[in-house]
DNA sequence: ACCTGAACACCGTTCAAGT
DNA sequence: ACCTGAACACCGTTCAAGT
């Protein structure tokens, strides 16, 4: 073939393909070769668009990143309500993907939508008062909560077969084979909870702010990005 | 050589050389060939103590979730003291393999030091009067912070260089360049930050059980394991 | 510029053969 | 029982060759 007249690869059309046979067959399938024949072409090929097979995965990883909604952060008035939308439109979108997140999830991970993301939240956090130090550290906790709740389900590591808990073993997870049938509602639930709860406890320590306390954490002295 | 009179290799060698190498050298570099060449045998030699790759990992995760701490769960009264230091425990037993914990923290990933832990968390949970559905619950949300904080750094995210940032496209990123110099302290302060905060909004949750308020998170109905 | 097949140095795993 | 080398079907990536 040779050359074609109109390429028969494209960026786009490489991450598109390379995410859904993630959510198909997961990141161990994703072979260059695999990869390449579910897109018509010789394995080489790809290395005409991409440097790396890692290259393909990080835009795949901050094509998903880009889809969650940043809007909530231009009025800084309500950093609460902020949060909780942020939390869940983030991790909406990583759970639409869930198989590509331990990659995602992991290491330096800043691609481009990633910064963006940081910087709205970070932006909106000390436009609604809060001193720089925290509001990086907000940044930080709302993404290890999030990135950790879409990684893997909690609910699916109990099998589904109440023989599997010795009572002697477990005393306490006498019910936990009935986990595995409620997934969803399981870890949404938990989610849900924890997000609440960060956030309630975040409003306490944002009440102290005001009245003149020492900040327990250290304030902005501590961190950097201030 | 075929069989020596005294094994060369052990389950425990294995998972221990295993351990060392994915510390030094990542995930990526662990291949039976190399591990087996650590151990001074040859490759197949492994499959006399594993069926799998994936064996020995599991092998690893579970040694590794082993050392956590949960003394801290055998006196139920004080929760919030137990739920404080199991997390620090817990991140602290993780980022000691650092490089491991994307393995770790996906799927199933209940081999029996997890499910230990997860019944020591549910058990002190319950003792300490949370509705078994909610106790559920916080066993899964300290789950997610604590492998999202111990899965990647925030910090490192960002590149030590200023020139990165260009304000066009991150406005309130000016000293983020900051952050990489201080990697360890950020992602602890955040963690430490998230913790508090996660705790601190529980005990408002645990406050409303007394006052027969609903529970605005569904109650015990909503979740399994109760 | 963008595709190809051949080639290199790797993989995980199986298996017959050795003691 | 526990190790070995050979073999199988894969990898990611490079590169010269084609149009």
């Amino acid at each position: 073939m040779a050359r074609p007249r109109k390429p028969l690869l494209s960026r786009d059309r490489i991450v598109t393909t390379a995410l859904a046979l993630i959510d198909e067959e997961g990141l161990a399938a994703l072979s260059t070769r695999r990869l390449a024949a579910e897109l018509g072409v010789s394995g080489p090929s790809l290395y005409n668009h991409f440097a790396t097979k890692e290259a393909i995965l990080d835009a795949a990883a901050d094509t998903v990143v880009g889809r969650v909604d940043l809007s909530m952060f231009r009025d800084g008035r309500d950093w609460r309500g902020a949060l909780l939308a942020w939390g869940r439109s983030y991790r909406a979108a990583l759970t639409e993907h869930p198989r590509l997140v331990p990659y995602l999830a992991v290491g330096p991970g800043l691609r481009p939508a990633g910064l963006r993301m940081a910087d709205a939240v970070f932006g909106g956090m000390v436009e609604a008062g809060w001193p720089p130090a925290q509001a990086t550290r907000i940044g930080a906790l709302m993404r290890y909560f999030v990135t950790g709740s879409a990684l893997g389900s909690f609910a699916a590591g109990f099998v589904g077969d109440a023989a599997a808990y010795d009572p002697a073993d477990y005393p306490h997870l006498g019910q936990a084979h009935l986990l595995a049938r409620h997934r969803e509602q399981v870890d949404e639930g938990a989610f849900e909870t924890g997000l609440r709860a960060l956030v309630d406890g975040l409003a306490l320590q944002y009440a102290e702010l005001g009245a003149g306390k020492d900040d327990a954490q250290g304030g902005a002295k501590g961190a950097a990005a201030e």
